[in-house]
DNA sequence: AATTAGCACTCCCTACATGAGAGTGCTAAT
DNA sequence: ATTAGCACTCTCATGTAGGGAGTGCTAATT
């Protein structure tokens, strides 16, 4: 579909415009990049490559820029594998001598390292509950009406709440339903619990427990809305400023709306929502509006074999690809050490 | 000190600018503020005004503008009180009406709001245990080595963490050293709770429990691990996007600065460690490089009579004191109520 | 038929000059 | 003590000119 030459081109530009961030022409790119034909032939290139959609022009009489379409190309098909240099390897190392009891500590870090290292936006999500498979729920009396529910994951994490149960559930009770809930749930990924599989609980319960219908409803809405949210996994967020150096990032307008949108944690949980492996997502692929000059990569990490969150580099679309990658694999491998080695995580 | 005519200068001149963010010249003054006196007048006063330290001028043909040292007169001496209008009242409302049960979700909120209402940046530390007294300690086994430990306030935070304790320890002993703990810490506040005291108790315990001197001071060592770091209450930060519709935020360097700066928790946590009532540190009163063109604005909140966390507002030195001032003290009355009608707080 | 040299042309960016506008300080008059 | 008047300063917006980079097209070359 596209000439050997014309990709050898269009890979020029992308990775001239990436280094220099100015619109590259004919000249500079056959002085920097050895493609034994004169100026002449690499205009007549550029312009068969422009009506195609690869690359665009900012005015009449200035260099081509990549288009979305363009960079899309790249990744797929032109981009160069990365080796992280010694020294950015010791600092994502960083990482490991953290030793963190909390879970937050690490994750935080691995955003901001991620961001130091990329001068981009690092994201990271935490090791989602939704992942893990359930190991036990434990539902502990303390006080009055007071409950405190605890939920295990098979990989060690924790989750804690405290519920307020109505009064005619009695102490003793609480150790059977513990177990019960324990039976019915381990080896479950919190994901497939639904409300009809907990509505289905309910009613076994109702014949096991002699107690009124109101009275498991009432523990139902309890439980369900308390693991429910408690799913979803926190997203970090580090090194804002770190993209601020870019040139695309010195209009305040623009940068302003970027924080708008750093700031509405569902929708980057939304980004950051997917399947194993690395994704690139380029300018208009991304259907937020404020985000249409930007690329998000990301990339799974896995605790102990299960699927368990994603780190991610958010830029302009003129990012570093190959780097950026290699940079994610290397943190993700980063994170699944910490995690694993870690005792078991979670608190607070 | 300073003349009543000097004083009605420098506070229309303040007022003025706060409105405009323009240097005020005379001739505006005049026209703006009813000082039954000509500009030539005016002129002199400000001269005497910037040669006492109160105005400054940018250049020798510009208007005045506020020095630190003028904000700082206004505030302590000229000040008016501000009345919040009822759509802001509407507005910071909207907190009671999140009903959440996540101490968390309120807190984001709540800095949300602050920014929104004031277009500066929004901050809200969480009720602090520090702040709380203690109510109870529960060790409770979970399975092999690991125990989760409970710490309950009287204003009903909880804290919870897993411990791993050395395997010597006996499930059946937790219980007694629940109560022990429960017994030798309530009442006390987190910030009371020294290593000296912390001792003490394992001294004791050496006699009730027959275990090494070693063992305990493993024990020690965790108990002690987990209770410093997690008294120190987080700092929700909100609206940093807002901030850059304030003209002194065009400056895309001058904003990267803060930016780094606001991502440094222990640093705004310093910012906000605060005695009751309301605080203001204008521009250079503030030790941070970064800040000294910034003031912040904090005020303390209570919950159940306990002092328990700050909010504040961080913006340029031109900042409507008055009005920031009204909304913080809004705004901690909305949290002291969101706080007490709430179950009980926190989790996860 | 593909490539290249040459050239006219376009557009941006910077530097520079100019003039209006706002504000000041000073002096002399009130 | 206050004020009117005035010369002066500095900023900012606007307009203009010239250099630079890059293009597309045409004609010559391989």
């Amino acid at each position: 579909m596209l000439s050997d030459r014309k990709q050898k081109v269009l890979k020029a530009v992308v990775s001239e415009y990436i280094n220099t961030a100015e619109p590259v022409g004919s000249r500079t790119l056959v002085r920097r990049h050895k493609l034994g034909v004169s100026t002449a032939t690499i205009r007549n290139e550029m312009a068969d490559l422009e009506e195609m959609g690869f690359l665009e022009q900012p005015h009449v009489s200035a260099g081509r820029v990549p288009s979305d379409r363009g960079y899309r190309f790249y990744v797929d098909n032109l981009m160069d594998q990365d080796q992280l240099t010694s020294s950015e390897r010791r600092l994502l190392n960083q990482l490991a001598e953290i030793r963190a009891q909390e879970a937050d500590t690490v994750l935080v870090a691995a955003s901001r390292l991620l961001s130091q290292v990329s001068n981009y936006v690092g994201l990271v999500t935490s090791p989602s509950l939704n992942a893990g498979r359930l190991a036990s729920v434990k539902l502990i009396h303390l006080e009055q009406r007071l409950t405190l529910a605890l939920l295990f994951t098979e990989n060690g994490r924790m989750e804690s709440r405290v519920l307020v149960l109505p009064p005619e559930i009695e102490p003793a009770d609480l150790e059977g339903l513990s177990t019960y809930f324990t039976h019915r749930l381990a080896g479950r990924r919190l994901e497939e619990v639904t409300s009809e599989l907990l509505d289905q609980i309910y009613a076994e319960l109702l014949d096991d427990f002699r107690q009124s219908r109101e009275l498991l409803a009432e523990i139902a809405r309890s439980v369900l809305s308390w693991l429910r949210p408690s799913g979803r996994g926190k997203v970090y967020l580090g090194g804002t400023h770190n993209i601020l150096k870019q040139p695309e990032f010195q209009d305040i307008d623009k940068v302003r709306h970027l924080l708008v949108l750093l700031e509405e944690e569902p929708l980057l949980r939304q980004l950051l929502q997917r399947e194993p492996g690395i994704m690139i997502t380029i300018g208009r692929e991304n259907e937020l509006e404020a985000m249409q000059d930007c690329t998000v990569i990301s990339a799974t990490y896995t605790v102990q074999g299960q699927p368990a969150g994603t780190v991610a580099v958010l830029g302009p679309t003129r990012m570093d690809y190959s780097h950026v990658i290699s940079v994610l694999q290397y943190m993700a491998s980063c994170l699944e050490e910490a995690f694993s080695t870690q005792h078991s995580g979670s608190s607070s």
